[in-house]
RNA sequence: GGACGGGUGGGUGAGUGGCUAAAACCAGCAGACUGUAAAUCUGCCGCUCCUUGCGGGCUACGAAGGUUCGAAUCCUUCCCCGUCCA
């Protein structure tokens, strides 16, 4: 037996298989992982992502997290940017064209990623790329060719497109390019893994075709559940405001995090910790059974999940910051600074408004009226005439509906 | 190219001349209740002004014009989407 720096197969394979939902086909990740330990060559691992906003959340980082098991075990990680294929669009779960975003939001977007990935992966062992790379080379010659591989009738298999079909709904021709593309940067990766999220299996799926069809070795699809947002119901994403940003404060994170509904701990102990499947099945009896209440759960799963990205210290006073306000009903011990030069004293609506707390004088006076805001220390009536005493020196707390709080410096 | 159908608030979608800032539902926000969970109940849910009132003004039903005392609703032109035919 030669010296190998891998572990044993079945080894890797426990570890890797933690969360996910489809190994297409199973098999040839066996095979693979066989073949590289006795090779002692790492498999060439990769995710692609379209960087279609300047943030990643919470749910970006189910995928990002597989990518960093391939990495701890000494495969090679590549992380794609999709930066051409951005601007087309995926249409993967959308029920309608994309917008095409820019250049220069693309590069913008880009770049922000790659800061926020790191915070996951190892930076030294991560091989980064760009699709723009060769994509942008393609002749039309090319992409007729690409396109020459691959039947319409198995395009239109997709469930996006199907139900678009059926509701009547406008399908861009350049739309039914985004698999074709995208395989194409498989094709030149020559990468043994691709890791997806579950609605990502037709692309991946594709690039498996397409790579035979090159004649480059087929990649195994991997695909990891979907991450379902705060709400406990819909897919974690920005636009539907269900989501957290890793970028967020840990307060923030908190607060988020504790919100959620307690059905969801189970699987998101399952995609954003490296508890393992024991630990947590043991964490669900104990709350089962009574030993353990969901709050305090929910509290741990919260700090651990904001640790991976602000580190145990700042998690922690998350932790105890959230019970100071929200258990003991106290007044943070940080809130958002809005400063005010002394004068006359100032309506409490137009103070909100400049403080950017509310979007517009009708929110604020609507907030208001339904008893959403408190001066803090201070017993009498809020109403929508009420001023404050702008006196230099002096700072006043409100709280803002349910989870903000505005300290006004007055200087 | 021809025939037909359609474009309404964050979303779905009603509304065919005044009672419509526009039904209903979803999402969102606030209050009650709680474990800041979920569920439930109640209220709000374009912007703005003030004397905070079932108050005034402004903006809004793809775009621009027009008819009318009055238009999301009628007319004209244009833009966009879909279906069928070629």
């Amino acid at each position: 037996m030669t010296q190998t720096k891998f572990k044993p197969v079945e080894e890797q394979l426990a570890y890797l298989k933690k969360g996910v939902a489809e190994i297409i086909p199973e098999g040839e990740l066996v095979a693979k992982l066989e073949h590289s330990r006795k090779t002692d060559k790492p498999l060439r691992v990769y995710l692609g992502v379209d960087p279609t906003a300047p943030d990643i959340h919470l749910g970006h980082t189910v995928v990002l997290r597989k990518l960093k098991h391939f990495q701890d075990l000494g495969h090679t990680a590549i992380f794609l940017i999709g930066d051409f294929s951005a601007m087309i669009g995926d249409p993967t779960g959308v029920s309608e064209t994309r917008p095409p975003l820019t250049r220069e939001q693309v590069d913008a977007n880009a770049k922000t990623y790659l800061a926020q990935v790191f915070k996951l992966l190892d930076p030294k062992k991560t091989e980064v790329r760009y699709n723009s790379e060769w994509l942008e080379k393609l002749s039309s010659y090319d992409v007729v060719r690409l396109c020459g591989h691959y039947r319409l009738a198995r395009m239109l298999e997709r469930e996006d497109f199907r139900s678009r079909l059926a509701n009547n709904q406008p399908i861009s021709v350049h739309e039914l390019l985004y698999p074709l593309l995208t395989a194409y940067d498989a094709v030149v990766l020559q990468s043994d893994v691709e890791i997806g999220a579950t609605e990502q299996k037709f692309n991946l799926l594709v690039h498996r075709d397409i790579q035979r069809e090159y004649g480059v070795p087929s990649e195994v699809a991997l695909t990891m559940p979907i991450l379902v947002g705060l709400d406990g119901q819909r897919k974690m994403s920005k636009s539907l405001n269900n989501y957290v940003g890793i970028t967020e404060s840990p307060q923030e994170m908190f607060g988020k995090m504790m919100s959620i509904p307690d059905e969801l701990m189970e699987p998101y102990y399952e995609l954003l910790t490296d508890r393992t499947p024991q630990e947590i099945a043991a964490i669900k009896e104990e709350i089962t059974s009574g030993r353990l209440h969901p709050m305090d759960a929910k509290m741990k799963l919260a700090q651990e999940v904001i640790s991976t990205f602000h580190g145990e210290e700042a998690a922690r006073k998350a932790a105890e910051n959230f019970q100071r306000v929200f258990r003991d009903r106290q007044a943070p011990e940080e809130a958002p600074i809005f400063k005010v030069p002394s004068g006359e004293p100032r309506r409490v609506v137009s103070l909100l408004v400049d403080a950017g707390a509310v979007p517009s004088r009708s929110e604020a006076e609507r907030l208001i009226k339904q008893g959403g805001v408190e001066l803090i220390g201070d017993s009498s009536p809020m109403n929508v005439q009420r001023s404050i005493a702008l006196i230099k020196g002096q700072s006043h707390l409100l709280r803002v509906g349910k989870k903000k709080f505005l300290r006004i410096l007055v200087q």
